[in-house]
RNA sequence: GACCCUAUCGUCUAGCGGUUAGGACACCGCCCUUUCACGGCGGUUGCAGGGGUUCGAGUCCCCUUAGGGUCGCCA
């Protein structure tokens, strides 16, 4: 079945002996807007998948054609975001400034740049009537016949005109102001960028009849379309710039990893099959390809990318995530540089695994580099309760003693104290570890009051012991 | 209003005429255990509805319903 198209097929098979002239040319085309939406991403990532599968090239391109509101902060959200993703650009901008330098051989890579061309076009279609002035603007003469757009998601899908288009099929192209609209500016730079596989939303599908007609007016046929399915919200609505979870920003800011976020952005309208769910990025380059991208829309399920940023943690070489704890607990207010550097990774090392998002991190080992531990009061009017206090007393006495202050001594303490006692170990444990993380779960406590050492805990101790 | 796309557990998906409809997240038990996680075992939950085609339909066709998209001098 995927052999539908022969010319894909012979391409694929052949992807190392093939010209480069004949190699795919794929592009984002994002517009500045200050916000990189996750949809927005998803394509981007399904492009740059799409590049790297078939050793094509991934090109940037800054549609910043409404001056008003593009701004180089703007633009530096999308090359930030592309960046922290790792979707590396083969051609595009290499700064936010849109007269700046880049790379690639069919810059300039900012539309605000590119007007010349558009002007050029446009002549050429007045000059040949295939497009008309109308009280100021310029419309292209459309064909009234429905189009047949060739899909290699969706499959062919003829378009007929609306009831509107009926009316007037012909559509504007330049404003009265001057102003090139988006259908034909994104066509002339794909024409011109020699693009030939278009990889966008479904949302482009209708227009794409648009788009067809436009390179047909141009003398050229137009490049392979892919239309993605959409992301919408859980509830299934579609998701807008203030919903939870659109902005590619915050996933950085909430303390998700991008090998998480791209691996589940991969998962949306695609799977590798076999029942993989963690799966490399070059994994999915392999197997990438634009016939098995799904049909339908796919929900955004926050609670699945957690989960797998976890995984994602849980694999992690220690010292990126040291890194990133250390990032995390700064953002967080939390200063490890006082502390020295072993005891840092020793206690980031205690938490390893045992959290989802590095956002949690300082609420999880916050204690670690407090001076002081905040108790749960709540918490502490349950367990620092008078018959407590001979527990912890006699464990307190127990552990004073210790040299050296080890996890291994620590819980071997606990144990006798608790066997000579006649009660369970988690009876001493519970008020131990409020007294010195404040919380009621944490990493392991014979470990976490080792590499707090013996001085701080007894200290704790001494507190909780006050409050019973 | 017209046009287009879509439809398997709550969610992401496997399935491409014959399956006890599989996996993952989430959820619920049990086990492990110094807390929380992790891990292990088990469980609840699904082919939107109706017609066809066929010996046989989640799989093919049609209709309905539902969801999404588009019809701008926005991109």
């Amino acid at each position: 079945m995927p052999c539908q198209n022969l010319g894909v097929c012979l391409f694929s098979a052949s992807v190392k002996t093939v010209p480069n002239i004949m190699k795919p040319r794929v592009r984002f085309a994002p517009s500045p807007t200050g916000f990189l939406h996750i949809g927005g991403a998803r394509t981007a990532l399904f492009n740059w998948l799409y590049a790297r599968h078939t050793g094509g090239t991934f090109i940037l391109r800054i549609e910043d054609t409404d001056a008003a509101r593009n701004t180089q902060e703007a633009v530096n959200v999308i090359l930030n975001g592309l960046r922290w993703l790792g979707l590396d650009w083969d051609e595009g901008p290499i700064t936010a400034d849109a007269t700046g330098p880049s790379k690639g051989d069919y810059g300039p890579y900012f539309q605000s740049q590119r007007k010349e061309n558009y002007q050029r076009r446009v002549e050429a279609l007045l000059s040949r009537g295939l497009a008309y002035e109308d009280k100021g603007a310029i419309r292209f003469r459309m064909t009234r016949e429905p189009i047949l757009i060739p899909d290699l998601v969706v499959g062919d899908v003829r378009r007929e005109l609306t009831d509107r288009e009926e009316v007037e099929p012909d559509f504007v192209i330049v404003r009265s102001d001057g102003e090139p609209v988006f259908h034909l500016v994104n066509v002339i730079d794909d024409l011109e960028m020699n693009i030939t596989h278009v990889i966008r939303g479904e949302d482009h599908l209708s227009n794409t009849a648009k788009h067809i007609a436009l390179f047909r007016a141009f003398g050229v046929e137009p490049p392979k379309y892919a239309h993605i399915p959409l992301i919408l919200n859980l509830d299934g609505t579609k998701m807008s710039k203030r919903d939870k979870g659109a902005s590619l920003t915050s996933y950085a800011e909430e303390g998700y990893s991008p090998e998480a976020v791209v691996n589940y952005l991969s998962l949306l309208g695609w799977s590798p099959k076999g029942n993989r769910e963690k799966i490399p990025v070059q994994d999915v380059i392999d197997l990438f390809d634009l016939p098995q991208i799904l049909r339908h829309n796919a929900r955004f399920d926050l609670t699945k990318l957690s989960w797998l940023n976890g995984e994602y943690i849980r694999d992690m070489a220690d010292d990126r995530f040291h890194e990133l704890c250390i990032h995390a607990l700064a953002a967080a207010g939390l200063d490890t540089g006082v502390y020295p550097l072993d005891y840092v990774k020793a206690a980031l090392d205690t938490c390893k695994g045992k959290f989802k998002l590095f956002g949690e991190l300082a609420g999880y080992a916050g204690f670690y580099f407090k001076e002081n531990v905040e108790i749960d009061p709540q918490l502490a009017k349950e367990v620092f309760i008078p018959e407590n206090k001979p527990r912890l007393e006699r464990l307190k006495a127990e552990l004073s003693k210790l040299e050296p202050f080890t996890h291994e001594q620590v819980g071997a303490t606990f144990g006798a104290v608790a066997k000579e006692l006649g009660i369970k170990t988690g009876i001493l444990v519970h008020p131990a570890r409020l007294a010195c993380c404040g919380k009621p779960a944490g990493p392991s406590l014979y470990h976490l009051m080792a590499i707090l050492g013996k001085d701080r805990c007894l200290d704790c101790i001494d507190k909780a012991l006050d409050q019973m």
